[in-house]
DNA sequence: AAAGTTCATGGTAACGTTCCCACGAGCTTG
DNA sequence: CAAGCTCGTGGGAACGTTACCATGAACTTT
């Protein structure tokens, strides 16, 4: 396999075959002024010849600036940061700057690893979602950095951005309601996720604008597994439940698991169960009935992400922690009880 | 926000601290021999208060190896493609490597923009799934590179890693014959993709290995999408249809929609139309009933593709093409109507 | 004891780039 | 016409690292 000549045209190269100083081309490069036409075509044609293309090493440690960014995250596998990781790429490449992507498996001591990486690559700054609890390190970093997802609420002091999470049980509680069922049960994330905290926070705030006791509210736990949502809601079916069946699900992986446990129940979702999600996974579209859920904003996440790194690194003005709002995606899993369905469903078609 | 020190620490300075030369730390730094005992715990002692790490920009100037590897697919958001990122980034970290992850969006443009950086960047090599159909920079690409993917095929004169699609269709096929299909419909891909051409071909070996004429399976063709498959079903359930009523379907999103079809038209599956997929998306898991399918190898397609390009850099001797094989994983969309199937199920439990 | 060998170390060039300074040619200005 | 300016250009240093060569001390060999 021939790739070429196996040694990059330098600058030199160019340069000699031009005719003029190296000077000369990093001005005709840099699009300086002060340029005969001349000189300029020549080097032009000089670099076209030679396949010349910037050595962004060199330039890096000239410049001090890599071009590249580093984001860490827990598990590129996973659609959620999987979305993160696109909208960080797109927004980063706009501004002709490279990513170094990492997966920590939410383990410290992987997550220690790749910074190290990334502080030997001299990268510009870095996108984290944090693992470890501590991160102790975070003064002597001595690099820019962003903090993402809900565990960089443990850092309160960080530049952070992460979903609206009190916005999106705002709107699933909403929706809730106008659908009939203003008592929804929940089913929680285990205890020792921050995100689940604010969940729960984000409930109560609601019931309190609007005159409810929260503790009616009937209330499961699992572990953000389908298996664990299956689990869960197995017990919620076998407990007593009134009113309009409805259950709001602290992330999509435990609601798919529910709408299994309901079929095994031999009741039907939506008609006698409601079950609404919250993440955005696809999996959520191609189950039956699809998943009505609350959509993180992934990508924009991903998006504002690289923004904030970027002000930082440029010493522009930043704020401090960025929420972004999240989104009702409708399919199939809610069933519409209000007194008023029927007339809205006559006048929506 | 104090970063801690503003400038990072070199050589040099660990050199000053430590009291020697900075030939003598990069000794210590190589784990070289002919250092003395006192020197070396000067200078390890020097990097700990310093917090040196090793500059790779400047590392990869000297030695020409930026330590750097490029992965161009179409789409990180892809769960295939994110499995193959997982496993590439998995095997490169072993090697202390660092990943730079684009996504081209089937565009030639995008792909081109991406490679230039990958070149800027100085990677060490490249996986890449080939979008542009000519490529023709191919050679004056000047970078080692491996493809992967089914696209790779264009090429048949470069390094790639794929899965075994021949071998996944016998896999298929021989548990459609062992479950009481013996001829079974396709649901094919667009007539554009190579792919398509492959998953054929293979049938037809399986056929005519078996005796059996090719021409007498129903065929469909669609788009690789939900919606195509769902479509291309409704077609196959309107025509005639004799037989065990099983599918074979190229990609698990059409079989996804497949399956959303039989429910629309009030049959069931597998009761009524079996259905196996091929991909091994993870919403498969989630869908009722479970999609079985054929699952592509993706992290291994990573794993070996970094082990390809690490074997091509290093001038280690190199295989062709390298084709890995794939797997059944079974669910609860295939049924089994063999005249065995009773027995093998007292058996089996 | 002279010569050779090993060991520990320091000095320096080179990688490719950009930025600053200097220099000469052709101007304009008084 | 001398002095000052602008313009186009070339030279060189610096970024942080590693590989090579040189040097002197301590030790071994004949």
């Amino acid at each position: 396999m021939k790739n070429g000549p196996r040694q990059r045209a330098t600058i030199i190269d160019v340069a000699e075959r031009a005719g003029v100083s190296k000077s000369t081309v990093a001005r005709v490069l840099a699009g300086s002024a002060s340029i005969s036409d001349e000189a300029r075509d020549r080097v032009l044609k000089a670099v076209a010849v030679t396949g010349y293309e910037r050595n962004h090493l060199a330039v890096g440690m000239r410049s001090g600036r890599s071009g590249l960014l580093g984001l860490v995250i827990p598990d590129i596998t996973n659609p959620f940061w999987a979305e993160v990781a696109r909208g960080a790429q797109d927004r980063a490449a706009k501004d002709d700057i490279s990513l170094l992507v990492f997966s920590s498996d939410w383990d410290a001591g992987k997550e220690a690893t790749h910074l190290r990486a990334l502080r030997r690559a001299r990268v510009d700054g870095a996108i984290i979602n944090p693992v470890a609890d501590n991160f102790d390190d975070l003064d002597r970093f001595g690099l820019p950095f962003v903090f993402i997802g809900s565990s960089a609420e443990r850092f309160p002091d960080t530049l952070s951005v992460g979903s609206d999470i009190a916005q999106a049980v705002r709107l699933g509680m909403d929706i809730l309601v106008e659908r009939g069922h203003p008592a929804p049960a929940l089913m929680l994330g285990p205890r020792s996720r921050l995100a689940r905290a604010r969940f729960l926070r984000a409930v109560h705030e609601h019931c309190v604008a609007r005159d409810l006791d929260p503790d009616i509210l009937l209330a499961e736990e699992s572990d953000y597994t389908v298996e664990g949502g299956r689990k869960a809601m197995g017990r919620l079916l076998a407990g007593p439940w009134r009113g309009s069946r409805a259950v709001f699900v602290a992330n999509d992986l435990m609601a798919l698991g529910a709408m299994i446990a309901v079929r095994e129940a031999g009741l039907r979702c939506p008609e006698d169960i409601s079950i609404l999600g919250f993440d955005g996974i696809p999996a959520g579209a191609f189950s039956w009935p699809g998943l009505t859920t609350i959509e993180k904003p992934g990508r924009q996440i991903g998006i504002r992400a690289v923004e904030c790194l970027l002000d930082q690194i440029s010493g522009r003005p930043e704020q401090g922690r960025i929420f972004l709002p999240c989104r009702l995606v409708e399919r199939g899993s809610l069933a519409d009880v209000s007194v008023s369905a029927p007339a809205r469903a006559a006048a929506g078609r």
